[in-house]
DNA sequence: GTTTGACTTGGAGTCGGCTCCAAGATGTAT
DNA sequence: ATACATCTTGGAGCCGACTCCAAGTCAAAC
């Protein structure tokens, strides 16, 4: 059987994706140029739809379009991925990640706390006020969270109200 | 002694929230109205400094200014967290947390695989391929995200190279 | 007393990421 | 053939979140 294709439509149905972002996301070179049928309309495959989905993962970690390059170097051509620069990019897009989730983390234990209205088990975990170590890395803008932030648990949950 | 006060200089490098932004914070109404000296000057103290951090840590999230409101209202106003509409909004923001965190430790995993040319331990997790659930919320635009998505593990990897 | 520095204000400009539109080509149904 | 749907293109417009600017105030330093 032939290979599976899909139009423009079916793959921003399949990617949640819309239309209009696809071929923006094609102008702008994130998506290579899709293929064109006779009457010039785009043609997708499934790889084209995992790389859709792909960049549609990594927007919702709130990454920028720009970042993603690396990412899809990596996904698109695996070898290139042992160029030292893209490894590092990878790496380091990786820390930032870890340091997200712990972010996301403490936010979701913060609402929970606030749902249940207990208390937080302490201050959470401190790792030094270092805010301004100052080798400001040109690649990276998303500074690690300082846990020492999440203090506005104690802060507001002692003036609250009713602890048992 | 009394207590601590800063200037915006201050606030910003201890938040690391620009001046400006701590202005226009303030100028949208997610900060309240900070006080002024006799010379017109901000002044702040340490709770709004916390306060500072909290939108911080939440912006961080990739949260948008505008969701955060109800969180600082639970920080601010504890008492407020008790009207049901809130308490679902805060809910329905940890779900979205809560699958956020499993997007990017997916994304820790696809970066960690392909930094050591490993191959993925499976396919990730399904959870059905219903993308069009379509109950539309219209308070939450991040869909749960599918790992199915995260196919293209297999899809690269497999035409990758050296399997040992 | 004028220069310096830290601040104030309102408003304009920038940038990323879409989102919408008009004009036009093609395909299929009646 | 005429309507309708589905696509194409380039470009304009929009929104969120800043970021920058000019003009002005005030206080202390020289």
């Amino acid at each position: 059987m032939a290979e599976q294709t899909f139009t423009i439509k079916q793959a921003a149905e399949q990617t949640g994706i819309s239309e209009d972002t696809i071929r923006f996301y094609e102008k702008i070179l994130l998506l290579p140029r899709a293929e064109r049928k006779e009457n010039g309309h785009r043609v997708y495959r499934i790889e084209d739809i995992h790389r859709i989905k792909l960049i549609s993962c990594l927007k919702k970690t709130g990454m920028p379009l720009e970042a993603m390059r690396p990412f899809l170097a990596a996904s698109a051509d695996f070898a290139s991925a042992e160029y030292p620069e893209l490894v590092d990019q990878l790496r380091s897009h990786r820390d930032n990640i870890v340091n997200q989730i712990s972010s996301l983390q403490q936010i979701v234990d913060f609402v929970d706390i606030k749902l249940k209205e207990g208390r937080p088990r302490q201050e959470c975990s401190d790792q030094s006020q270092s805010e301004d170590l100052k080798e400001h890395n040109e690649k990276e803008k998303t500074k690690p969270i300082s846990v020492v932030e999440m203090s506005y648990f104690s802060a507001y949950t002692k003036m609250g109200m009713k602890t048992p």
